[in-house]
DNA sequence: AGAGAGTCTATTTTT
DNA sequence: TAGACTCTCT
């Protein structure tokens, strides 16, 4: 068979990473090397040439969307069906083991799925019940406990210290909490990994069967394991299997929630002869780029070792804009992607990375106001919305009835006058016979341990929902949903909501049925053994969906750091370049390599930027309600000084105190008070706010600001220099 | 049950 | 500052 489609286009290191022979390997793969590609020519090789059976391959991600991918290339590469490939998230092929040795891992054939918020609730439901007080011990702080703990591959059972009381208390959390969800069959996102090795651990003949199965492990992303996926991964490997994975410790920016890059090296060291191979040469960034990522990076301690370079151009400098507030930060970025347009070119090779999510609302107004098309990441996505939670909850009760978390959900919703009272009467029924919510509520009518009036309304409920249970059985997925919504009458519930918000809601539910109905049995979960119905609703939380169903066309991207990492645009802004901001204050006071992780993560942002990078900071910024100033980012001076140039506007906005920077470029013509172009009381016209009168005038020379009282828009304060204005 | 007042908190996110 | 969340009162 013909293979050179393998190996065309792929440089020397490339290369040797698709054709090596046998054994285990590491990948390090720097920013744009090519490392998807490496990996799905990998793949394709073994089969194509080393004759593996596609069925003897297991290839890992970390996203849906990253395995999505790898699946469509590599039926592309490989001109064949990639479904008999397993290929998939840690999540879902672990989701997948459970499905099909449910029994083995001592879980109800109809098991559900808590997302992250349905474990919070829960978690929130315990602390109170156990009489604690939720300030002292918050939810969050409990899940965040918990899932760390998974995590680590640790059950209450194995924490020690229990000597040290908030451990102590938390691991008792944790035991509740674990008891919850043994009763009704319900797994968290942690859970789903931790079972998935307790598995193997606990049943050598399935581990077995896998073990022969899969002898080839392909792993994406390996700088973002964590303990217990890396355990996982060792056990399924044992002797046999070869590992070839990849990764790049510079890129691990997941630390914070429980990833290991120890584990990259843990792997040299695990695993008999690893061989490593380092994709350095980068097909993304200019010289430029390359050079001042290469320089930030360098101030890392114990590396790997890697340094990224390029054949191609250098390229335009890196700017750096030295704003005087957030606003000024806002516009000159906004301005500056004016001009980019105005040169003809698309706003979708446009990005602005920054810090925290709360720096995107300032962006988004400046770019509404210019009418320039965005688009931000991240946000709610589709399956986390409440009402479509909540539907789906109904749908969960007809799957399993014993579903806690579903049942609590919807119990009184739409009210049906069962309130707090009764339902803290049904929890302590269950906790104290240890059933589900659903038994304890039958035992407390019958045994009449609520009043009459509850009585007959958790009676209503009760014959609700086994009364859709019943009916909608054979029903096509579409209609079973659109039953439950129908009969529960969660429309009710919302109507009493403002009437925009009501109508999205209800614009939902139909999108909700559409997507039930639209629903395809997918091949692996029919394998699996799962209904249409436990198929739909584990996708529901294993995949939330997109965050926004908008266009994707055209527009300017807008996301945090971490979010941008994987991708790339030709152009891109990183904004809020401040210490304190980024990197962040939590990271710098944080010990434990957190600063190391910030700056990784800015080595993250820069090497997304293909041909321009600008860099922005705010001397002052507004953040919590107070002015605060600070420096500019540390990772800054870290840029190597003559790859930087300084942007500095024709006439920048006021400033209240004078720069200590020295002033890199020459300052432009300014104005003098004399020069004022308008006079108080004057009428002037402005392309966008229309025509208006001159109130004031703010500070002097280039700072000089403008404010006019507009007929249409208001008063406004404007920069004279880019205000434009014309005298009437 | 729902409105309105008061309180708290503010890093990053996928599954 | 603003938004989410809780509590209180009707």
């Amino acid at each position: 068979m013909d293979v050179s489609h393998l190996l065309q286009d792929l440089n020397d290191a490339q290369r040797a990473a698709v054709t090596l022979e046998g054994g285990h390997a590491l990948i390090l793969a720097g920013a744009g090397s090519g490392k998807t590609r490496v990996l799905i020519h990998r793949l394709a090789w073994l089969i194509q040439v080393n004759h593996v059976s596609p069925l003897g391959i297991l290839a890992v991600t970390f996203t849906n969307k990253a395995a999505g991918e790898m699946r469509s290339r590599a039926g592309t590469l490989l001109q064949m069906s990639p479904r008999p490939l397993w290929i998939g998230t840690f999540h879902g092929i672990a989701h997948r083991l459970l499905r099909m040795h449910w029994k083995e891992a001592r879980l109800p054939e109809s098991f559900q799925i808590l997302d992250s918020e349905d474990q919070q609730r829960l978690l929130r439901r315990i602390i109170r019940e156990e009489g604690l007080d939720d300030t002292h011990w918050p939810a969050k702080q409990a899940q965040w406990f918990i899932n760390a703990r998974k995590d680590e591959g640790e059950r209450p059972r194995h924490i020690e210290h229990l000597d040290h009381p908030a451990t102590a208390t938390w691991a008792h959390i944790y035991q509740r909490y674990e008891d919850y969800c043994n009763r009704g069959g319900l797994v968290d996102f942690a859970e789903i990994l931790l079972r998935a090795h307790e598995l193997w651990l606990e049943q050598p003949a399935v581990l077995d069967h896998y073990r022969r199965r899969l002898q080839y492990l392909l792993i994406d992303e390996f700088q973002d394991t964590n303990a217990i996926q890396y355990a996982w991964l060792r056990m399924l490997a044992g002797d046999t299997g070869s590992m070839f994975v990849v990764g790049d410790d510079d890129q691990s920016i997941y630390g914070w929630r429980g990833a290991r890059v120890e584990n990259v090296q843990s792997f040299v060291r695990d695993f008999p002869a690893v061989a490593t191979i380092r994709l350095e040469q980068n097909y993304r960034s200019t010289g430029t780029i390359l050079a001042a990522a290469n320089g930030v990076i360098a101030n890392n301690q114990g590396r790997m070792g890697k340094k990224l370079w390029t054949d191609g151009p250098d390229g335009t400098p890196i700017n750096l804009y030295s704003a005087f507030n957030e606003q000024d930060e806002a516009r000159f970025v906004v301005e500056q992607i004016r001009q980019w347009l105005d040169q003809g070119r698309r706003a979708d090779e446009v990005a602005i990375l920054y810090r925290t999510t709360a720096q995107s609302r300032l962006f988004e107004e400046y770019l509404l106001r210019a009418g320039i098309a965005y688009r931000v990441y991240g946000g709610q996505r589709f399956f986390e919305r409440v009402e479509v939670k909540d539907a789906l909850a109904y749908l969960r009760l007809v799957l399993n009835p014993n579903d806690d978390a579903a049942l609590e959900r919807v119990i009184n919703k739409p009210a049906r006058a069962i309130g707090d009272k009764t339902v803290s009467i049904l929890r302590l029924q269950a906790r104290e016979a240890n059933v589900s919510l659903w038994q304890a509520a039958q035992a407390c009518i019958r045994q009449k341990l609520i009043p009459p009036r509850a009585s007959a309304a958790v009676q209503e409920f009760i014959d609700l929902a086994s009364g859709m249970q019943e009916r909608v059985q054979n029903w096509t997925l579409g209609n079973q949903m659109q039953a439950v919504i129908d009969e529960s009458k969660l429309a009710t519930h919302y109507g009493k909501e403002p009437r925009e918000r009501m109508e999205t809601r209800i614009e939902n539910l139909r999108e909700l049925v559409n997507a039930a109905d639209a629903f395809i049995l997918p091949n692996e979960d029919a394998d699996a053994g799962l209904t249409e119905l436990q198929s739909f609703l584990s996708h529901a939380s294993l995949e939330a969906g997109e965050t926004q169903g908008e266009s994707w066309d055209d527009c300017v991207q807008l996301m945090t750091l971490h979010s941008a990492k994987g991708l790339e645009f030709p152009v891109v802004f990183m904004a809020g370049m401040e210490d304190g901001l980024f990197p962040h204050q939590r990271s710098v006071e944080e010990s434990g390599g957190r600063l190391e992780e910030e700056r990784r993560l800015c080595y993250v942002g820069m090497t997304r930027a293909r041909k321009q990078l600008c860099l922005s900071y705010a001397e002052t910024r507004r953040m919590h309600g107070a002015e605060s100033m600070s420096r500019p980012s540390r990772f800054i001076d870290e840029i190597p000084a003559d790859l930087l140039q300084e942007i500095r506007p024709r006439l920048a906005a006021n400033r209240p105190y004078v720069s200590a920077r020295p002033a890199a470029a020459a300052k432009p013509p300014t104005f003098k008070n004399q020069e004022w172009p308008f006079k108080l009381g004057q009428r002037v016209l402005h392309h966008k706010f229309g025509e208006g009168t001159v109130l004031a005038f703010e500070g002097s020379g280039e700072h000089t600001r403008v404010q006019i009282n507009f007929a249409k828009a208001g008063s406004k304060w404007l920069v004279l220099a880019y205000a434009k204005l014309e005298a009437r």
